[in-house]
RNA sequence: GGGCGCGUAGCUCAGCGGGAGAGCGCCCGCUUCACACGCGGGAGGUCGCUGGUUCGAUCCCAGCCGCGCCCACCA
């Protein structure tokens, strides 16, 4: 019973509309590029005129990118702005290459997380989920999802991302549950999933159990208590320190150090535990830490995640004090529903009372909290459904090894492999409501049967009273499946067929263990291939103040507000701008920097548009500065190419930024503008053949801007998001590149102009504006350094040992730059 | 305690063995028909500190100092 949001009214999912009616020579082309509408219209045209759809098509080459699922319940943060800029830049060019490309879009149910946020949500209403009932406040949250679903979609396609919005999958749909139902199934026949008694991550507030992975840890301040333990046999006491009193009413020994001088006479008789008063072993273990208090450590199995180790290895009992509601139980004696605050003053007070309270000091540790609702994590032995991580993890293991998966950075791989290599067994069961409800019956004896759906009888004594298990599975258990379920699994389906393997999958850091490893895994075990060849774990955007961006911090930064200020284009410009190193400050200067990159493209395009009215292109220069161009054009092509393949977006987007401004408008837009105004033919056709190679080059990052330009191109019956990628182009104009490129930063420093040998000087007459020559009153700064530059060169080169040591090309590189330096002398002193 | 990463111009960041860079900000000069959200010019840096390797180090190595993130059962 899901609707699906729908982000823009009229444009539902598939429906394919007329084509719409924006003709070039209706559209006036402004001095000022404006993106507030022209990015909505092409977001919705793309859509509707359907090239975001992918079809199975056995003629063409595939190339699928399952987008991570955001929870249904956020709103479009930085992290998702940026993860889809990154991947949609890769998709747009993947499309224009001609593959046949999916662009998975989809939300994830995001169990505990979304259940705290509709419990918030409760609480603002004086309510809690227990007033309403599980059924209740399910259909509750589903009604949440129907009203942030559609606005999640409506942010990505915002942003302009290429998604494949009819194919919108949520991990709840039915579909997608008997996916989750079967790999359940599946591993349980396996053996690999199984039940036990264990000391497990509890949150008190949601009353569930957590895995490792879902716990947070924050230093806090606290106090280390020292309490005296009488030994039985009257020879005196032992001290141990605790940070929790309360729970001494659970102890059930006293360890030391086997090795540790000062407790070696104690070891084997008894102590008493203060306030039952119980007679306790001593006993040693290794793994007590003879430097912390006093190297003696209360025994708690109940109550402590290495204290439960201890008292497995030494046959100890299992107390419990401490409910699953975080208060005293009824174990607890007398102090019975206290708080644990409450209890630790009453056993502080019988402490202090009896003379047992050696002192308290101050002490900052790290206390694990529950990672959504920040409560203290309370260690609780309880019966959880886990899943046997010993033989699932192999092949993945093997093939992140093989290199058939590879994280980018590359540094990344090997946290990727030895956090797979350490995960222990994974504990898949929450008591939380919202999720998927374990396919487990019990019958009236307590026998299990696991069934994909309902069961008629117990598969053991086959009582027909059956009742399904009330835990629901962590919510990555299901996401684990989001590359094939997504795409029909567990049926054969052509989709399946087409877009898997998948190629790529873009995420964050802390995301690796939770999600990646557990794609690979699962996709390997049900679809015997790895989802994925490519993981780019992208950087996370912290505050301009530094620090985590956080809504409740007051850092966070809403991606749209910025859409509106600057447009998506600019938005996707400046983000993948700040994609360079792992942490990155958010810097609205790289956004302003790619509107202005959007506006400077919009006005070339004025130039060559007005000028080359009725022109068709022609992409065969005539002149040194058309070559050039087409040869720098075909250059950056192949770097744009090359730094996608290396997923680094943030020298992509320097390399689109110079291409146009230094060398397509400042070098050839100026170098050619006479022969425009004159109405030379060739200048319009091999300029509007530039302009066209220069969208194309900058419409994966920029589809929205370069998308507007491309309808006002004479002539043009494709869209530019379907046209052909250049043919990697002819760089055969390598050496007049070189050449102009030379003297143009020559030119640049100097103000002087440098005649080429052998070619026609007129590049630099059209060049040359009249402040450029006034530039020549700087001469005296201009010898004066390169009279040092001389020097130093002629330095470097009468060094034996340098020319001798250093590689010939280096050297030779150095003499020409002394040559060109004694040129430039000549040419300002001459 | 472990892992990853970062300290380069006022700010945000590139560069990572042979001339210290970009964008923004700042100063100066330009409203001539693509863009003043522009163009040209300029000031501004012992490239965190200390050692080492090298003919040569911002770049490689070691050690410090500072910062961020992730992980971790010293109660």
């Amino acid at each position: 019973g899901h609707e699906r949001g729908d982000g823009f009214a009229g444009a539902g999912a598939g429906k394919r509309a007329e084509a719409p009616a924006y003709p070039a020579s209706e559209r006036v082309m402004e001095p000022l590029y404006r993106p507030e509408g022209v990015e909505e219209r092409w977001q919705r045209t793309w859509e509707e005129e359907g090239h975001y759809n992918a079809d199975p098509d056995p003629k063409r080459k595939s190339f699928a990118i399952a987008h991570p699922p955001p929870n249904v319940t956020g709103d479009l943060h930085l992290g998702h702005a940026l993860q889809l800029s990154l991947a949609d830049t890769i998709v747009r060019t993947r499309r224009m290459q001609g593959y046949n490309v999916l662009f998975q879009p989809g939300f994830d149910h995001a169990g505990i997380s979304t259940q705290n946020a509709v419990e918030k949500h409760l609480a603002a209403q004086g309510k809690t989920r227990q007033d309403l009932g599980r059924e209740a406040f399910v259909e509750l949250v589903w009604e949440w999802l129907r009203e942030y679903g559609g606005k999640i979609m409506f942010q990505f396609r915002r942003i302009g991302a290429s998604l494949d919005y009819r194919r919108e999958r949520f991990t709840m749909d039915d579909a997608y549950v008997r996916a989750v139902m079967r790999f359940f199934v599946h591993l349980h026949r396996k053996g690999w999933i199984y039940r036990a008694n264990r000391i497990i991550n509890w949150c008190p507030f949601h009353q569930t159990a957590l895995s490792d992975l879902e716990v947070a840890h924050e230093d806090v301040d606290d106090v280390l208590t020292y309490v005296r333990y009488p030994l039985a046999d009257g020879s005196g006491s032992i001290t141990i320190a605790t940070v929790r009193p309360a729970t001494i009413l659970a102890d059930v020994a006293v360890a030391v150090h086997p090795d540790d001088e000062r407790y070696r006479e104690v070891i084997g008789k008894e102590a008493i535990v203060p306030v039952v008063e119980r007679r306790v072993p001593v006993i040693a273990d290794e793994r007590v830490e003879r430097d912390f208090g006093t190297g003696a450590l209360k025994v708690t199995p109940g109550h402590d995640p290495l204290d439960y180790e201890i008292g497995r290895d030494h046959d100890l009992p299992e107390l419990t004090v401490i409910g699953a509601d975080g208060l005293m139980n009824d174990e607890a004696g007398e102090l019975a529903g206290l708080t644990q605050e409450e209890a630790d003053e009453r056993v502080l007070a019988w402490l202090k009372e009896h003379g047992q309270l050696e002192k308290r000091e101050s002490y900052r540790h790290t206390v694990a909290l529950c990672d959504r609702c920040k409560t203290r994590i309370e260690p609780r032995i309880s019966l959880q459904w886990w899943c046997a991580m010993d033989e699932l993890k192999k092949p993945a293991l093997e093939a992140l090894r093989a290199g058939r998966v590879r994280y980018h950075p590359e540094s990344q791989h090997r946290f990727a492999v030895e956090s797979l290599e350490d995960a222990p067994d994974w504990n898949i069961s929450r008591q939380i409501w919202w999720g998927h409800q374990l396919p487990v019956w019990e019958c009236p004896d307590g026998h299990l049967t696991v069934e994909e759906t309902e069961p008629e009888a117990c598969a053991e004594c086959g009582s027909r009273e059956l009742t399904r298990s009330t835990d629901v599975l962590d919510t990555w258990f299901s996401s684990a499946l989001w590359p094939f379920a997504t795409l029909g699994w567990p049926d054969d389906t052509d989709d399946l067929r087409t877009f898997y393997p998948g190629d790529l999958n873009t995420t964050a850091r802390d995301i690796i263990r939770l999600w990646e490893n557990r794609m690979i895994f699962s996709g390997l075990e049900l679809m015997g291939e790895v989802p994925f060849r490519d993981v780019v774990i992208h950087s996370l955007v912290h505050a301009p103040a530094g620090g985590r961006m956080s809504k409740s911090l007051g850092t966070g930064m809403n991606p749209l507000a910025l859409i509106e200020t600057y447009g998506a284009d600019a938005t996707r410009y400046g983000l993948m701008k700040m994609a360079s190193s792992q942490d990155v400050r958010f810097s609205e200067g790289a956004i302003e920097e790619g509107r202005k990159l959007a506006n400077k493209l919009w006005n070339v395009a004025r130039l060559i548009l007005q000028a080359a009215e009725g022109a068709e292109p022609d992409e065969r220069p005539k002149t040194l500065e058309e070559r050039w161009i087409l040869a720098r054009l075909s250059q950056a092509q192949r770097d744009a190419e090359r730094l996608l393949g290396e997923f680094d977006f943030s020298h992509l987007v320097l390399e689109l930024y110079r291409l146009t401004f230094d060398d397509f408008c400042d070098w050839y837009a100026e170098a050619i503008k006479p022969r425009l105004y004159d109405g030379d033919a060739d200048a319009r056709a091999t300029a509007l053949a530039a302009l066209e190679r220069l969208l194309k080059l900058l419409h994966p990052a920029m589809p929205h801007v370069t998308e507007e330009i491309w309808t006002n191109l004479p002539a043009r019956e494709s869209r530019l998001i379907v046209a052909p990628w250049p043919e990697a182009g002819d760089e055969g104009e390598a050496g007049a590149l070189q050449r102009v490129q030379e003297a143009a930063a020559t030119f640049r420093r100097s103000g002087v102009l440098v005649p080429l040998e052998g070619e026609e000087e007129r590049i630099f007459e059209v060049v040359v504006k009249p402040e450029r020559q006034k530039a020549n009153g700087n001469a005296d700064a201009e010898r004066e350094r390169l009279q040092g530059e001389i020097a130093r060169a002629e330095a470097m080169l009468a060094n034996d040992r340098f020319v001798q040591s250093a590689p010939a090309a280096v050297v030779e590189a150095e003499r020409e730059k002394l040559a060109r330096y004694r040129r430039e002398l000549d040419a300002i002193s001459g």
